[in-house]
DNA sequence: CTGAAAGCGCTTACAG
DNA sequence: CTGAAAGCGCTTACAG
């Protein structure tokens, strides 16, 4: 029972060979065909497996960072979900780090992972700071910035500002006068600045330039604050949610207030959560392509490592999902 | 700007004392405090960390490896937060290996980790099958299994047995006569056998012998299929699904067959997903304590590392959560 | 095509 | 309390 772990040079001895051509064998070197069959017999045999951080000399670790958020967030998770089976399928091992909604954690990872000598990181974050930045430029690997826009280098993202719009303008246009936003903090450029510009714009194209505008957090609970918050400045007969969840709140203190969706107040959200369709009446929502900005995000820092060309900025689409949370008609 | 990476070496030079010492001073050996702050100095101008994975040598790595069978699940990023959040007080660093729902994935993870040293490893699995136990025995590290029954060593689990029980008889008690089940796969011993035989003796006890029962995925897409059979097979006056998950895609069914919920038929499930309690009407299930799981393998697997005595079986609260969902006196 | 040797960035007895 | 030396499990020129 005391086995000892296994190391690249027992294998050797097993095998008859050097351990530079076991290490070879393992990295796509040149090794003639018998050799090869000789040290894949041991590896079998003994189910021997190279430590993966003990390549302290090799030029490519072959493990991408990862940096989330948060953990807790459906978007997330499919965006985490996409860039793992991508890499995986290559033979990267990636390495996740949860920030936690805390950016001075945030930056201590991101150090972190450039300390481990990974080959690239991939940053989900809910705001790029001068810290960041800093880092990113002392860095001396390839960073991807993902759902969020990375003037200094490359980044993929949402649509925000067009998503923003195109729910303006449906607000407007389904005929809607009184109209409140739920955003979220500006230190998050993109739902926090764009896609509330967005939102602004579209309304404003149908003469709507005052709304409510609130700020909260991301939770459940801030979109019901300010929902409260807004049925106490007076009436609205359409509450603009920055993402389902936050819309949800508003839903639960609608209910609750014995308002109905849509004939007394409309609702809309971002997100296109799966959760969405089952409320009672089904949310109207903008759905990023999250699995798609995962792909991209892995696709592009790996094209960064093998020093091929890539886009600076590559914008994901959105897909808008009708529920009947609006009102038609409004006039 | 090719600034080259910092070693322990570089700091030595530059603080004018030997690499071991920094070593030491890192690692909570005997420094002399003049000695330290001439080593904080230069630390602290490079902003300099020490690579956690070049410590090939060390007796721990002070990284925990933690496996989990998807990203994509509301209970699972609950676990892997507290998980993670414990770890990180502690000065751990949390490594996360998804598996995807795919058990050889899962048992190359493992191995993966044992072989990149880790200290210990959580094990949130699907199943736990003889691969596992063999791999488990053969690793010379502390493993805690999360969220799954192991015999053979330490787990942490939720108390399935009892709460399917306890819904089994809320169902019996509110005079369900006619009750089918959407249950998963028996591969998942905790929730496909457990939880169903929990459900199952409970209902006995209210004379229901013979409900229907399903076998199901995961997914949304699994809850409406099942429903769908269901409802082909015949009336039932109640649907007991073995997650919320499921129980939405039952909503969507009977929502779109004309079924009123739980005028004509109940529906509960198992998880207390916050989403839950949104749904018309809100969905009656059971809470299991994640944060709780998690924090529970966290503070285990770093008690056995320091060879403290943990118990063998560790098992977490659950909550009732009353909604709407099911029809009472339903004589 | 292959192996001995040096080295990656750390840690750990050990001698002082 | 501290530093020189050996070593962790690999990789990489280099010579053969």
């Amino acid at each position: 029972m005391e086995k000892k772990k296994m190391t690249m040079a027992d294998v050797a001895d097993l095998a008859g060979v050097g351990k530079s051509t076991v290490s070879r064998y393992f990295n796509g070197g040149y090794v003639k065909q018998s050799t090869k069959s000789k040290i894949q017999k041991v590896i079998e045999e003994y189910n021997y497996e190279p430590n993966a951080f003990a390549r302290l000399k090799a030029k490519q670790s072959n493990v991408i960072g990862v940096i989330v958020p948060t953990l807790n967030s459906k978007i997330t998770s499919r965006v985490i979900t996409s860039i793992d089976r991508y890499l995986r399928e290559r033979e990267y091992t990636t390495l996740i780090k949860n920030s936690d909604h805390d950016i001075d954690l945030e930056l201590q990872n991101i150090q972190k992972l450039i300390n481990m000598n990974v080959d690239g990181i991939l940053v989900s974050s809910i705001a790029i700071t001068k810290e960041h930045k800093k880092i990113f430029q002392e860095a001396q690997i390839p960073i991807v910035v993902v759902a969020q826009e990375y003037e200094d280098g490359i980044s993929i993202l949402d649509d925000d500002y067009q998503a923003g719009k195109y729910m303006g303008r449906y607000i407007g246009e389904t005929g809607h006068k009184k109209v409140a936003y739920i955003g979220v903090y500006e230190t998050d450029v993109a739902v926090g600045i764009r896609r509330k510009q967005g939102v602004l714009d579209g309304l404003a194209e149908y003469g709507i330039t005052d709304p409510v505008i609130m700020k909260s957090d991301y939770s459940f609970i801030g979109g019901q604050k300010s929902t409260r918050e807004i049925l106490e400045q007076g009436e609205v007969d359409a509450i603009i949610c920055a993402t389902d969840r936050l819309a949800f709140g508003a839903y639960r203190i609608l209910h609750k207030e014995g308002l109905r969706i849509p004939e007394d107040v409309s609702v809309v959200g971002f997100g296109g959560y799966e959760e969405s369709s089952l409320l009672t009446p089904e949310l109207t929502t903008l759905k990023f392509d999250s699995y798609a900005m995962g792909y991209l995000g892995a696709e592009t820092i790996l094209k960064m490592i093998q020093e091929k060309p890539v886009s600076k900025k590559q914008i994901v689409e959105f897909e808008f999902i009708k529920g009947n949370s609006v009102k038609k008609e409004n006039f």
